[in-house]
DNA sequence: AAACATTACTTGTATATACAAGATAACTTT
DNA sequence: AAAGTTATCTTGTATATACAAGTAATGTTT
């Protein structure tokens, strides 16, 4: 019954790495241990360890020189919402708070979705949910989102707030989001989002709309939101 | 004198694959040779394939599925300003016509510049140019570059009209982005915008901070952008 | 016809090894 | 003291191989 879940040694070095960057072993400008040391650490060769030192440079972890080493990259600050990882993983240090104003509710999908949907999606229906954010106590972004309605036990009753909607797809149903695209605008708040974000609507929002692929076949997460940008910015590393 | 270039395998692997993918050989859905296929042709091993094979799916030419093989992803529409490549390669189909609006020239650095800049970069000065970019004959986008100024022979002289500027740095000085990270935020257009992309005062546009880092020590370029998102969106992909 | 098993093909993970090339400090020569 | 050389560290590229695991079509049994 109980599922022995393998896990593959270059995702333990990812996660160890990942964990004592997060955690401050190693800071900014560090260079980490050299693939030879990791190799002896782990009693594995070269190409395990650099599939894992790949993979966290891409992840914007690291960045490697040749002849140097692996050094550690600058910590993301800001509203890291273009990143894959979400807000709540990139705001940093700051008070950030998440209402929840429509709690998880299965049902069909709206008429003139912003994006393509094949029949199965279509069949299927969606949970639907929208969260504000506030920075610092002032509500700065708000989210609407939709995500394909495939069986996700007890989905509705976990708490969204103050907690990554990654996080939670990630730890309770092992899914994680593989890949996306998102498209940007700049608009004048209406007067649902003016009310929302406690601004004029003459007021220029970031409006943000993305489609997350993840690895479970069928299911995608969609996202329309809405950022006001005057006291705090959209922030993307690559 | 003339330095013969090693080309490496794996660079020619995604070079050939990237190019065959643009011109259509491969369209969207459709399977890449496997693995083992590609090793017969280029006379290598899978290692160097799925160094190359990774790389284009990093890149979001293509996603890979255990037990199926790589498909190719849509191609990115849409203004691609968000990912590396820059707007000239983004665009599409659509008519894209640039205009210098000043030439590059070396100066001393602004004072006050948006971001922070070490000594050797400030004894440097830097090289500024803007340009305006037209969308089917409407004014788009205003961006304002600044270079670190090394020594690029020739640099002021080359057209920068129509042209993307990682090209030209690319083939002419073997110079690529590694690295960077961008903020963006929603503004409304000051007086100087609005006259530049012809548009009321009130009128919303994103304004996008860019620091990109280079394969060349110190070389970094950085680019301030307002963009009209009315009949055009920014993208990304991930 | 439906359910199951086999098979062949795909990508994923991993070991072991070799040499090339960038970075840096120690050493040697001038 | 300065310049050049060497040694040794680092990451980069590459070969050769093995088995695991996902996918899909085919064949077999019920």
């Amino acid at each position: 019954m109980s599922k022995k879940e393998i896990i593959h040694l270059y995702k333990k070095v990812i996660e160890d790495l990942k964990f004592s960057i997060e955690k401050g072993d190693y800071k900014k400008g560090d260079l980490l241990p050299s693939e030879n040391d990791l190799c002896k650490s782990y009693d594995t060769t070269r190409v395990t360890i650099r599939q894992a030192l790949s993979s966290l440079a891409n992840m914007g972890y690291i960045t490697r020189r040749h002849g140097k080493g692996s050094i550690v990259s600058e910590p993301k600050t800001g509203l890291g919402i273009l990143s894959v990882s979400g807000v709540t993983a990139g705001i940093g240090g700051q008070k950030l708070i998440t209402t929840i104003l429509d709690k998880p509710i299965k049902k069909d999908w709206p008429s003139n979705f912003f994006y393509h949907l094949d029949e199965n999606a279509i069949k299927a229906g969606c949970i639907f949910f929208s969260r504000l954010r506030y920075i610092n106590n002032i509500p700065v972004l708000y989210e609407e989102t939709h995500i394909t309605n495939i069986d996700l036990p007890r989905f509705s009753s976990r708490s969204l707030e103050n907690r990554s909607l990654f996080k939670v797809l990630k730890e309770h149903y092992n899914i994680e989001v593989k890949e996306g695209e998102q498209k940007i605008w700049a608009i004048l708040a209406d007067k649902t989002i003016s009310s929302l974000l406690n601004i004029k609507t003459t007021h220029p929002v970031v409006h943000m709309k993305r489609c997350l692929q993840t690895n479970v076949k069928g299911l995608n997460i969609y996202s329309s939101l809405y950022c006001n940008t005057e006291d705090h910015f959209l922030q993307d590393s690559f």
